[in-house]
DNA sequence: CGGCATGTTTCGCC
DNA sequence: AGGCGAAACATGCC
Protein backbone atom coordinates (compact mmCIF):
# COMPACT_ATOMS: atom_id res chain seq x y z
CA UNK A 1 0.00 0.00 0.00
CA UNK A 2 -0.71 1.03 0.37
CA UNK A 3 0.68 3.53 3.45
CA UNK A 4 -1.80 6.29 4.71
CA UNK A 5 -1.53 8.31 1.40
CA UNK A 6 -2.72 6.03 -0.52
CA UNK A 7 -5.51 4.69 2.18
CA UNK A 8 -6.29 8.86 1.75
CA UNK A 9 -6.30 9.19 -1.98
CA UNK A 10 -8.61 5.59 -2.33
CA UNK A 11 -10.65 7.00 0.66
CA UNK A 12 -11.60 10.86 -1.47
CA UNK A 13 -12.11 8.33 -4.32
CA UNK A 14 -15.15 6.75 -2.30
CA UNK A 15 -16.59 9.60 -1.13
CA UNK A 16 -19.48 9.28 -4.51
CA UNK A 17 -20.46 6.04 -3.06
CA UNK A 18 -22.14 7.91 0.01
CA UNK A 19 -25.88 7.33 -0.32
CA UNK A 20 -25.98 4.68 -2.67
CA UNK A 21 -27.10 1.38 -1.87
CA UNK A 22 -25.41 -1.84 -2.16
CA UNK A 23 -27.08 -4.14 -4.72
CA UNK A 24 -24.66 -7.50 -4.84
CA UNK A 25 -21.23 -8.18 -4.61
CA UNK A 26 -18.77 -11.13 -5.04
CA UNK A 27 -16.06 -11.75 -2.74
CA UNK A 28 -12.82 -14.26 -2.28
CA UNK A 29 -13.22 -16.23 0.71
CA UNK A 30 -9.51 -15.83 0.99
CA UNK A 31 -10.26 -12.09 1.40
CA UNK A 32 -12.83 -11.36 3.40
CA UNK A 33 -15.22 -13.16 6.07
CA UNK A 34 -17.50 -15.88 4.49
CA UNK A 35 -21.15 -14.11 3.90
CA UNK A 36 -20.04 -10.94 3.84
CA UNK A 37 -21.96 -10.09 0.82
CA UNK A 38 -25.42 -11.31 2.65
CA UNK A 39 -23.89 -9.45 5.51
CA UNK A 40 -24.20 -5.57 3.34
CA UNK A 41 -26.13 -6.70 0.72
CA UNK A 42 -29.05 -3.85 1.49
CA UNK A 43 -26.95 -1.04 3.01
CA UNK A 44 -26.11 2.22 1.93
CA UNK A 45 -23.15 3.83 2.28
CA UNK A 46 -23.36 6.71 4.80
CA UNK A 47 -19.40 8.31 5.14
CA UNK A 48 -15.75 7.18 4.69
CA UNK A 49 -13.18 7.32 6.79
CA UNK A 50 -9.75 6.55 6.98
CA UNK A 51 -7.49 5.61 9.76
CA UNK A 52 -3.89 4.89 9.44
CA UNK A 53 -3.83 2.38 6.14
CA UNK A 54 -7.37 1.39 6.83
CA UNK A 55 -9.95 2.88 4.23
CA UNK A 56 -13.53 2.40 6.24
CA UNK A 57 -16.46 2.54 4.19
CA UNK A 58 -19.50 3.36 7.09
CA UNK A 59 -22.68 1.51 6.02
CA UNK A 60 -26.24 2.61 7.22
CA UNK A 61 -29.26 -0.20 7.52
CA UNK A 62 -27.12 -2.85 7.27
CA UNK A 63 -28.94 -6.31 8.37
CA UNK A 64 -27.43 -8.83 10.61
CA UNK A 65 -27.98 -12.59 10.32
CA UNK A 66 -28.41 -12.69 14.83
CA UNK A 67 -29.60 -9.45 15.61
CA UNK A 68 -29.29 -8.28 19.28
CA UNK A 69 -30.21 -5.69 21.35
CA UNK A 70 -27.56 -2.87 21.61
CA UNK A 71 -26.52 -2.84 17.91
CA UNK A 72 -25.60 -0.15 16.32
CA UNK A 73 -27.32 0.92 13.25
CA UNK A 74 -23.84 1.58 11.48
CA UNK A 75 -21.93 -1.28 10.56
CA UNK A 76 -17.99 -0.73 8.84
CA UNK A 77 -16.71 -2.47 6.00
CA UNK A 78 -12.54 -1.67 6.73
CA UNK A 79 -10.42 -2.19 3.22
CA UNK A 80 -6.85 -2.98 4.02
CA UNK A 81 -4.74 -3.08 1.29
CA UNK A 82 -1.32 -5.31 1.96
CA UNK A 83 1.25 -4.61 -0.77
CA UNK A 84 -0.55 -5.06 -3.75
CA UNK A 85 -4.00 -4.43 -3.02
CA UNK A 86 -5.62 -1.13 -5.29
CA UNK A 87 -9.23 0.02 -5.55
CA UNK A 88 -11.34 1.20 -8.73
CA UNK A 89 -14.46 2.82 -7.77
CA UNK A 90 -17.14 3.23 -10.56
CA UNK A 91 -14.16 2.43 -12.94
CA UNK A 92 -11.85 4.96 -12.23
CA UNK A 93 -8.08 4.26 -10.61
CA UNK A 94 -6.97 7.13 -8.66
CA UNK A 95 -3.68 5.24 -8.64
CA UNK A 96 -3.27 3.46 -11.90
CA UNK A 97 -0.04 2.31 -11.72
CA UNK A 98 1.03 0.75 -8.04
CA UNK A 99 4.96 0.87 -7.29
CA UNK A 100 6.69 -2.86 -6.16
CA UNK A 101 3.20 -4.01 -8.00
CA UNK A 102 2.14 -5.57 -11.40
CA UNK A 103 1.20 -2.47 -14.26
CA UNK A 104 -1.45 -4.85 -15.29
CA UNK A 105 -5.21 -4.71 -13.77
CA UNK A 106 -6.34 -8.45 -14.40
CA UNK A 107 -9.23 -8.83 -13.39
CA UNK A 108 -8.16 -12.38 -12.05
CA UNK A 109 -7.40 -10.40 -8.95
CA UNK A 110 -9.82 -9.04 -8.32
CA UNK A 111 -10.79 -10.21 -4.83
CA UNK A 112 -13.89 -8.35 -3.73
CA UNK A 113 -16.33 -6.29 -5.67
CA UNK A 114 -19.87 -4.33 -5.32
CA UNK A 115 -21.94 -2.80 -7.23
CA UNK A 116 -24.72 -0.33 -5.96
CA UNK A 117 -27.68 1.53 -7.24
CA UNK A 118 -27.66 3.55 -8.85
CA UNK A 119 -24.97 2.73 -10.70
CA UNK A 120 -23.02 5.92 -11.53
CA UNK A 121 -20.42 4.47 -13.81
CA UNK A 122 -20.52 5.02 -17.59
CA UNK A 123 -20.99 1.39 -18.31
CA UNK A 124 -23.86 -0.66 -16.80
CA UNK A 125 -21.52 -3.55 -16.12
CA UNK A 126 -18.85 -1.81 -14.39
CA UNK A 127 -19.01 -2.33 -10.44
CA UNK A 128 -18.98 0.79 -8.34
CA UNK A 129 -15.91 -0.80 -6.02
CA UNK A 130 -13.39 -3.09 -7.11
CA UNK A 131 -10.50 -4.45 -4.90
CA UNK A 132 -7.64 -5.74 -6.71
CA UNK A 133 -4.96 -7.61 -5.23
CA UNK A 134 -2.23 -9.95 -6.89
CA UNK A 135 -0.37 -10.62 -4.19
CA UNK A 136 -3.55 -11.60 -1.97
CA UNK A 137 -1.93 -9.55 1.47
CA UNK A 138 -4.76 -7.28 1.46
CA UNK A 139 -7.78 -7.83 3.84
CA UNK A 140 -11.64 -6.65 4.04
CA UNK A 141 -13.06 -6.81 7.44
CA UNK A 142 -16.71 -5.77 8.88
CA UNK A 143 -16.46 -3.75 12.56
CA UNK A 144 -12.96 -4.80 13.05
CA UNK A 145 -10.71 -3.49 15.75
CA UNK A 146 -9.11 -1.17 15.24
CA UNK A 147 -8.21 -0.21 18.96
CA UNK A 148 -4.57 -1.20 18.74
CA UNK A 149 -3.72 1.91 15.80
CA UNK A 150 -2.02 4.52 17.21
CA UNK A 151 -2.78 8.04 15.75
CA UNK A 152 -3.60 8.81 12.70
CA UNK A 153 -0.04 9.95 10.97
CA UNK A 154 -2.23 13.39 9.53
CA UNK A 155 -3.18 14.35 13.42
CA UNK A 156 0.26 13.43 15.08
CA UNK A 157 0.78 16.36 17.56
CA UNK A 158 4.36 16.59 19.35
CA UNK A 159 2.61 16.31 22.52
CA UNK A 160 1.03 12.64 21.83
CA UNK A 161 4.35 11.24 19.92
CA UNK A 162 6.60 12.01 22.97
CA UNK A 163 3.93 10.50 25.69
CA UNK A 164 3.77 7.43 23.47
CA UNK A 165 7.39 7.11 22.83
CA UNK A 166 8.67 7.87 26.39
CA UNK A 167 10.94 5.12 27.80
CA UNK A 168 10.97 3.49 24.48
CA UNK A 169 14.51 3.07 23.29
CA UNK A 170 13.23 1.11 19.97
CA UNK A 171 15.28 2.92 16.34
CA UNK A 172 13.41 5.71 14.82
CA UNK A 173 12.66 3.50 11.49
CA UNK A 174 10.79 0.34 13.44
CA UNK A 175 9.07 2.82 15.50
CA UNK A 176 7.78 5.20 12.88
CA UNK A 177 6.56 1.48 11.23
CA UNK A 178 4.67 0.36 14.17
CA UNK A 179 1.07 1.32 13.55
CA UNK A 180 0.46 1.24 17.39
CA UNK A 181 2.50 3.95 17.73
CA UNK A 182 1.66 6.27 14.42
CA UNK A 183 -1.02 4.84 12.10
CA UNK A 184 -0.46 5.43 8.15
CA UNK A 185 3.56 6.01 7.88
CA UNK A 186 4.52 2.64 5.86
CA UNK A 187 8.40 2.02 4.68
CA UNK A 188 8.71 4.51 2.24
CA UNK A 189 7.11 7.27 4.32
CA UNK A 190 8.75 6.58 7.59
CA UNK A 191 12.23 6.79 5.61
CA UNK A 192 11.06 10.02 4.11
CA UNK A 193 10.34 12.11 7.40
CA UNK A 194 13.64 10.71 8.77
CA UNK A 195 15.08 12.63 5.71
CA UNK A 196 13.57 15.41 5.91
CA UNK A 197 13.90 16.04 9.89
CA UNK A 198 17.68 14.93 9.69
CA UNK A 199 16.95 11.76 11.72
CA UNK A 200 18.92 8.94 11.37
CA UNK A 201 16.72 5.64 11.53
CA UNK A 202 19.04 3.51 14.00
CA UNK A 203 18.57 6.71 16.43
CA UNK A 204 17.00 4.81 19.54
CA UNK A 205 13.85 6.67 20.35
CA UNK A 206 14.89 7.68 23.84
CA UNK A 207 17.46 9.99 22.49
CA UNK A 208 15.92 12.56 21.18
CA UNK A 209 15.83 15.61 22.64
CA UNK A 210 12.23 17.67 22.67
CA UNK A 211 13.50 20.06 19.89
CA UNK A 212 13.79 16.91 17.85
CA UNK A 213 10.28 15.23 18.72
CA UNK A 214 9.06 18.80 17.93
CA UNK A 215 10.81 18.98 14.39
CA UNK A 216 10.16 14.94 13.63
CA UNK A 217 6.17 15.93 14.19
CA UNK A 218 6.59 19.15 12.22
CA UNK A 219 8.03 17.62 9.54
CA UNK A 220 5.66 15.12 9.40
CA UNK A 221 2.75 17.27 9.43
CA UNK A 222 4.05 19.63 6.74
CA UNK A 223 5.29 16.41 4.56
CA UNK A 224 2.19 14.40 4.46
CA UNK A 225 -0.10 17.07 2.53
CA UNK A 226 2.60 18.08 0.03
CA UNK A 227 3.30 13.92 -0.90
CA UNK A 228 -0.62 13.86 -1.20
CA UNK A 229 -1.06 16.45 -3.41
CA UNK A 230 1.78 15.29 -5.96
CA UNK A 231 0.06 11.68 -5.91
CA UNK A 232 1.05 9.73 -3.18
CA UNK A 233 4.38 7.33 -1.04
CA UNK A 234 6.32 7.08 -4.05
CA UNK A 235 6.62 11.03 -4.73
CA UNK A 236 9.19 12.02 -2.18
CA UNK A 237 12.99 12.63 -2.15
CA UNK A 238 13.50 9.04 -1.79
CA UNK A 239 11.16 7.46 -4.49
CA UNK A 240 11.50 4.04 -5.53
CA UNK A 241 13.59 4.93 -8.58
CA UNK A 242 16.07 6.75 -6.15
CA UNK A 243 15.64 3.64 -3.48
CA UNK A 244 16.54 1.44 -6.47
CA UNK A 245 20.13 3.10 -7.49
CA UNK A 246 21.11 5.06 -4.44
CA UNK A 247 22.47 8.18 -6.27
CA UNK A 248 24.08 11.02 -3.84
CA UNK A 249 21.92 12.66 -1.82
CA UNK A 250 19.91 15.57 -2.89
CA UNK A 251 20.58 17.51 -0.16
CA UNK A 252 23.83 17.56 0.33
CA UNK A 253 25.08 15.12 -2.71
CA UNK A 254 26.41 12.47 -0.42
CA UNK A 255 26.14 8.77 -1.05
CA UNK A 256 22.69 7.65 0.29
CA UNK A 257 23.28 4.07 2.12
CA UNK A 258 20.48 1.04 1.96
CA UNK A 259 20.44 -1.07 4.44
CA UNK A 260 18.20 -3.66 6.30
CA UNK A 261 16.95 -2.15 9.38
CA UNK A 262 14.14 -4.64 11.32
CA UNK A 263 13.23 -6.48 8.71
CA UNK A 264 12.70 -3.84 5.97
CA UNK A 265 14.83 -2.23 3.50
CA UNK A 266 16.17 1.29 4.72
CA UNK A 267 18.12 4.19 2.48
CA UNK A 268 19.14 7.07 4.57
CA UNK A 269 21.84 9.50 4.20
CA UNK A 270 24.57 9.26 6.94
CA UNK A 271 25.70 12.84 5.93
CA UNK A 272 22.53 14.70 6.92
CA UNK A 273 21.01 12.26 9.11
CA UNK A 274 22.35 11.65 12.85
C1' DC B 1 16.40 -18.67 -11.65
C1' DG B 2 17.38 -15.64 -7.48
C1' DG B 3 16.19 -11.91 -5.16
C1' DC B 4 13.25 -8.25 -3.96
C1' DA B 5 8.87 -5.78 -3.01
C1' DT B 6 4.55 0.79 -0.04
C1' DG B 7 2.48 -5.00 4.96
C1' DT B 8 0.70 -7.63 9.01
C1' DT B 9 0.79 -11.50 12.03
C1' DT B 10 2.88 -15.05 14.62
C1' DC B 11 6.49 -17.30 17.03
C1' DG B 12 10.30 -17.61 19.95
C1' DC B 13 13.84 -15.36 22.54
C1' DC B 14 15.47 -12.45 25.83
C1' DA C 1 5.19 -9.20 31.12
C1' DG C 2 6.52 -6.93 27.38
C1' DG C 3 9.49 -5.57 23.68
C1' DC C 4 11.88 -7.03 19.64
C1' DG C 5 13.67 -9.47 15.49
C1' DA C 6 13.09 -13.08 12.24
C1' DA C 7 10.08 -15.87 9.66
C1' DA C 8 5.88 -16.79 7.36
C1' DC C 9 2.38 -15.46 4.24
C1' DA C 10 1.47 -14.97 -1.43
C1' DT C 11 2.64 -13.71 -5.95
C1' DG C 12 4.49 -10.83 -9.68
C1' DC C 13 8.41 -8.62 -11.65
C1' DC C 14 13.28 -7.48 -12.98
Amino acid sequence: MPEGLEAEMWRRACEPLVGRTIVDGWSDVRAAPPRIIDDIAGATFAGVRRLGKVLLLDLAGAPRAEPRDGDLDVRTLGLHFGMTGRLVVDGFAPIERLAYASARDDRAWDRFVLSTSPNDSREPSTPALRFNDPRRLGKITLDADLSALGVDCFALTAGSFAETIRGRRRALKPLLLDQGVVAGLGNLLADEMLWWAGLSPHRGADTLSPGEIEHLVTVVRSRLPVMLERGGSTTGSLSPEVRAVCPPCSRDGAPLRRETIGGRSAVWCPEHQH
